[in-house]
DNA sequence: TCTGGGGTCCTAGGACCC
DNA sequence: TCTGGGGTCCTAGGACCC
């Protein structure tokens, strides 16, 4: 606790669907959900226009669209979210070296360890330029917190949300809080909410009331104590910049339940070669590998296997996810796989044992992994115009992997950016039966016009996302623009494949 | 057409060791 | 040895967060 409002918690507002409409002019003013288009997907995040038709966060798509029919429906683009996250990041970074990100649109900065502010007036200041200087870099708003402490810097952003600043002056906290829900409290979800409520508790007083032993025999040692402390306005826990992960997982949830055991097998081979892969890229090895299997009724288990040695090898972590698989009964249909890795290392290879073994099956098993690269490609559109918006039914299983034998089609996912060598930048505003419809606009300019292409058409160009804000000396660089990124090489791949038909535009 | 994907932390029981 | 206790590792599951 600090007797200055000197922590700042900022919070992007509707990070993903307001990047969507900054970079898509047509759909400001408009409600937008950014999630999954699956049959299976969720709601990431919904405009502000959306949630007034009562669409929310992790909500099933398929109830978003039954409430609000008439919105823009987008997939999630991290690569854009990444680069305007970076942008905001760089800023906060200006007001300290102690920023803790805790994802990409939300960050606690420690003003006083910047030097940037040891008083009201001085945060308070402090907080506005930021805020100000996000909308002139990213175009985008954030609402900012200020408060002695983590938490209530938190309660502060979520308070002054959209678009404001609340400062919380330290020695108001406890009457500040008392009156409000338990669930305001970080920590407490539904299923301690319920548990309070059934135990006579609502607000954070009657927490503060109860006492520590009693919601320690309630909830717990260590929920029990520090929810206690919360509730009195106790919190003393520091910013921490650089947390190293303690694991790394991938996940995927089949459009359609898988039945057939090989090709679950398959598909945990599969992920175990993803989440290496992503493992690698953090230069870092793992000794646990954990299986995680959710079945056709939703119930969902996990098993797990820590080798003698930490590893990074994908036949070591695909065979030991394979015994796992083995002791799990899947019979009635799988919904969702995951292999993830815990007890992390820095990259060192101590088990030479299971290195010298896991080297042969990962050059037998390397060589068909090649083969399935391809994605399916479906129709999809991202206005809510009645158009059907089946996600990729392919022939049969469904999923992810799935991939017709069909010769490949350029894909053109809903709300991505294209080049076209005429009309200039666009997104995909739907695709399907081999057509693309695109609509010109793109950050700076008013709303444009659509038009249709074949998919085929050599004169159209994924790329890359757009800065929302045209660059301006002095400002920091937009980091999309970099080029490091992996998805460009890989549309130019796509690209140099689909030539040899005729090319030309459709007017369906 | 119910329910994503990537994480973190905590609990609890059994094994195993001292 | 009739009976104790603590510490650590492993496994499984659950709550929570964005």
């Amino acid at each position: 606790m600090r007797s200055a409002p000197t922590i700042l918690h900022l919070d992007m507002d509707a990070f993903f669907a307001a990047a969507e409409q900054a970079a898509k002019p047509s759909l400001r003013g408009k409600p937008v959900v950014v999630g999954g288009l699956g049959p299976r997907g969720v709601v990431s995040t919904a405009s502000y226009e959306a949630r007034r038709f009562g669409v929310h966060s992790a909500m099933p798509m398929a109830q978003a669209r039954r409430l609000a029919p008439n919105a823009a429906y987008l997939v999630p683009r991290f690569s854009l979210y990444r680069a305007v996250s970076e942008q905001v990041m760089e800023l906060l970074g200006r007001l300290s070296p102690l920023v803790e990100p805790l994802s990409l649109d939300e960050a606690f900065v420690d003003l006083e360890a910047g030097g940037s502010a040891a008083d009201t007036a001085s945060a308070l200041a402090a907080g506005e330029r930021l805020r100000r200087d996000i909308r002139a870099v990213t175009g985008l708003s954030g609402s900012v917190g200020l408060a002695g402490s983590k938490m209530l810097a938190k309660i502060g952003s979520e308070q002054a949300k959209p678009d404001g600043l609340v400062l919380i002056e330290p020695g108001t906290e406890r009457a500040l809080l008392g009156p409000m829900p338990v669930r305001t409290l970080p920590g407490v979800g539904p299923a301690t909410g319920d548990h309070l409520r059934r135990a006579g508790m609502t607000t954070v007083a009657d927490l503060a009331e109860a006492g520590e032993d009693e919601l320690v025999r309630l909830l717990g040692k260590a929920h029990g104590a520090s929810l206690y402390r919360m509730a009195l306005g106790r919190d003393d826990r520091a910013v921490v910049s650089e947390r190293d992960a303690k694991s790394v997982s991938v996940e995927d949830t089949f459009d359609v339940d898988l039945h057939d055991r090989v090709r679950v097998r398959t598909e945990v081979d599969r992920l175990a070669d993803r989440c290496v892969e992503r493992l690698r890229a953090a230069g870092r090895s793992g000794r646990t590998v954990v299986l995680k299997v959710r079945r056709y009724d939703f119930s969902t288990l996990t098993r797990s296997e820590t080798l003698r040695g930490p590893t990074d090898d994908p036949g070591v972590v695909r065979e030991a996810a394979g015994r796992l698989l083995e002791s799990v009964d899947t019979t009635g249909g799988v919904r969702l796989l995951g292999v993830g890795v815990t007890g992390l290392a820095d990259y060192t290879q101590e088990d030479l044992f299971a290195q010298a073994a896991a080297d042969e099956s990962a050059a037998a098993s390397r060589a068909s992994a090649d083969e399935r690269e391809r994605e399916p490609a479906g129709a999809e559109s991202a206005v809510g115009d009645g158009t059907a918006t089946s996600g990729a039914a392919g022939s049969g299983g469904g999923g992810p992997a799935e991939a017709p034998d069909a010769p490949a089609e350029r894909r053109f996912p809903a709300g991505h950016d294209v080049r076209h060598r005429e009309f200039g930048a666009g997104w995909v505003q739907g695709s399907g039966l081999r057509r693309v419809t695109v609509r010109f606009e793109e950050p700076g300019s008013p709303p444009g016009r659509v038009r249709t292409f074949w998919a085929d058409d050599p004169d159209l160009e994924l790329c890359e996302p757009l800065p929302l804000v045209p660059a301006v000396a002095g400002q920091s660089s937009w980091p999309a623009s970099r080029p490091k990124l992996r998805s460009a090489s890989r549309s130019d791949r796509e690209a140099g494949r689909s030539g040899g038909s005729g090319s030309g535009r459709a007017r369906p």
